[in-house]
DNA sequence: TTCATTTCTATTGATATCAATGTATTTAGT
DNA sequence: ACTAAATACATTGATATCAATAGAAATGAA
């Protein structure tokens, strides 16, 4: 019987050193933890405050620039929004100009969530901001960018 | 009637671009389905392909430090162990010497998916290196690591 | 106009993620 | 040894994520 195929240790410890997939994973976590408890007050996930501000435009915007602006499936947008329009924050209506699309727009009671959670993203950021030298948070995101 | 207060769009745009945990966010989704296209032929995707390679050790290791070297919660690696264990590529046994915590080991099957998404990680990660100019990389990923 | 194609979104099923909570076991203080 | 506290993990419930698929409407080619 052929005995079994390793991958050596080191090899292993190359990977987990090296891999930026597995780098972006782990900060997005620990990021999306942070951002979470710090916004729990305001009763949103970060998820959804990325989402509720990318909503916050003279025009309600259609589904797929939304999904495109977070990087995000279609499929994910549609139920990400489910909760947002249970809590009666986000209304999805259809586009009169394409019935096959939707509008996506804060109410009143979204648009006061969104200011409440203001104040908290901004001491958030402002701490994270601090962890970085000076200048490589801009080159940071710069790089991430190219990877979106 | 209170006139609803509003966020004015230049701070919508303004937090567009400079969040951090927004940034992080997209970059994890589109270097997730990245890997995970490009490691579907071995039947893996990019977490569980990190969680297995995490646990290539001369000794199997309990859940904890594996859920913290992966920045993921307790929980998270629980659920993410079940598909790993239902398909006979990963056993969790009991730990004889602590009898609350469990060690993790890769089955001789469990190896052999590893063996064969390897090249497939090596070329994937290689193509995104190239997306960076040279040095940025091993920036970038230092501050990630300050971001865990 | 008609029909094939494309576009936009929803649904289903599977996995991923975490908070809250519970259970069993170990450790530490006495 | 006994008990309180701490530790390690599992379960439940909710949301997040995407692939596969399907439906409806718009578009384009004839």
């Amino acid at each position: 019987m052929s005995n079994s195929i390793e991958i050596p240790f080191s090899t292993t410890l190359m990977v987990r050193d090296t891999c930026l997939c597995l780098h972006v994973q782990r900060a997005a976590r620990a990021l999306a933890r942070l951002f979470d408890d710090a916004l729990r007050p305001a009763g949103l996930t970060n998820g959804q405050f990325s989402l509720m501000m990318s909503l916050n435009r003279p025009e309600p915007p259609p589904m797929g620039p939304v999904a495109a602006l977070l990087a995000m499936d279609q499929t994910t947008l549609t139920a990400a929004l489910k909760p947002l329009q249970r809590k009666g924050w986000v209304t999805v209506m259809e586009n009169p100009r394409d019935r096959r699309g939707r509008l996506l727009s804060l109410t009143t009671e979204g648009k006061a969530v969104l200011v409440r959670a203001l104040p908290i993203w901004e001491s958030t950021h402002a701490m994270i901001d601090g962890k970085l030298p000076d200048g490589r948070v801009a080159r940071l995101r710069q790089d991430l960018l190219a990877l979106s």
